[in-house]
DNA sequence: CGCTGTCTTGAATGAATTCAACCCATGTGG
DNA sequence: CCACATGGGTTGAATTCATTCAAGACAGCG
């Protein structure tokens, strides 16, 4: 990780809603996110837009993009970020080097990979309702499990409009949804804080089976002593 | 690669139709489909299926699976299917001794998302006609792509239903967005091959961005000798 | 011959979008 | 301090898209 840490350049401040790459920019390096929420999204001709996901600090930036000579991806800040960047040429010095990490590199990206497929699935098969509960359980967890969130509330920095386009839904039918969750005692809402009054029934409403994490595989490559 | 081929077990063959492994399955190893179609899917209590990915030969099957413990998708045979298996432990000691192909596997990883996304955006924000696009076009091109497709048609081994289950869309209306294309003069079917009589007004009803991959970029760790 | 699976069509229902308007908090400039 | 603009959030009504339920057509197969 110390070697990570050399080839990343210095970190640099995104404010909030500015941002960071454009899709069709070409692509040259990858960001790391040490701060702050960003949303990568694509958008179609229409206007259309739609969010892949919302990345919290400790991500990798723009990797899907790493094997096409444009982005396919818009890298926007949510909050106030800080973020750092790599060549690709760098990560791939760091393959080179040490194969425990890029084994680790290549688990995150399955990983990712996984988290798309539950949204499709979602997105794919589910009603406006199931697609905000299965939305807001999996920011719920995502930042438990990174260690930013403390009680049963989560501060979402997005408007409707912007959670409409992570689950597939316009803004006017993402706000009827979200009334519902609330009528349902299901969550409560002060601007844009989010009680979780009830986990479970939001979870069970949410109807994503649950996913058990391998942390530390005895099958690693050796890291470096 | 020839290290990667000691490393695969023996072909084995499934029929059409058969299951190779289900969702829900400890993970222990990741699959090469040397030939056949093969689907993987998950799906939600209420027996909704969301198809991920159709696989060709040369695709590596399973690996998103490779961080949790029990499998998230079903991977089905399509058609009569050879398919040989690595250990994950297999996988790691490739990482540990040849970077370059770690990078690349890695990079097809990047490539996965990216296709995966792109989905996400026409299921998330088309319609049903252009979501049928998308996914026909997508075929078109990755058969093209691999060398299975020499003229403008495809047999797609695929029941309007299963179809469906990739687009997000009900068998019915599946069917009925399938006579649109028709009528539209896009495409001719015969039983199951479809015809592209009009690659070029589909891929615009499709509306997807052109992607550029890069090959065999200059940035890629040595291979041995 | 009667299965079964798949494709197809019609009609009724329901979900989500569209268009429109209104509210409210913030911020800005005169 | 007011007038006004701006960005969200909320609600109603009409419309469109997709689902559901139902039934018929057809081919392949025992």
């Amino acid at each position: 990780m110390r070697a990570l840490r050399d080839l990343a350049g210095p970190a640099v401040l995104f404010p909030a809603n500015k941002p960071i790459r454009y899709e069709g920019d070409p692509v040259e390096k990858l960001y790391l996110l040490q701060e702050g929420w960003v949303v990568s999204s694509a958008s179609l001709a229409d206007g259309a837009r739609q969010i892949f996901k919302v990345h919290f600090p400790g991500d990798i930036l723009g990797a899907p993009s790493l094997a096409i000579t444009n982005a396919a991806e818009t890298l926007r800040a949510l909050t106030d970020t800080l973020v750092c960047s790599v060549s690709i040429a760098g990560l791939s010095g760091i393959f080179a080097q040490f194969p425990r990490l890029a084994m680790l590199f290549f688990m995150s990206a399955q990983e990712e990979r996984l988290i798309l497929m539950e949204r499709l699935l979602s997105v794919g098969r589910q009603r406006g309702v199931k697609r905000l509960a299965a939305f807001l359980i999996h920011v719920f967890d995502r930042l438990a499990m990174i260690g930013l969130r403390r009680d049963n509330a989560v501060d979402l920095p997005m408007s409707q409009e912007l959670i409409g386009d992570v689950i597939g839904l316009t803004t006017v039918h993402t706000n009827r949804v979200f009334s519902e969750l609330e009528r349902r005692s299901l969550i409560e809402r002060d601007g844009r804080r989010i009680v979780f009054c009830d986990v479970d029934g939001l979870r069970e409403l949410a109807g994503l089976p649950p996913r058990q994490f391998v942390r530390n595989p005895a099958w690693l490559p050796e890291g470096p002593q």
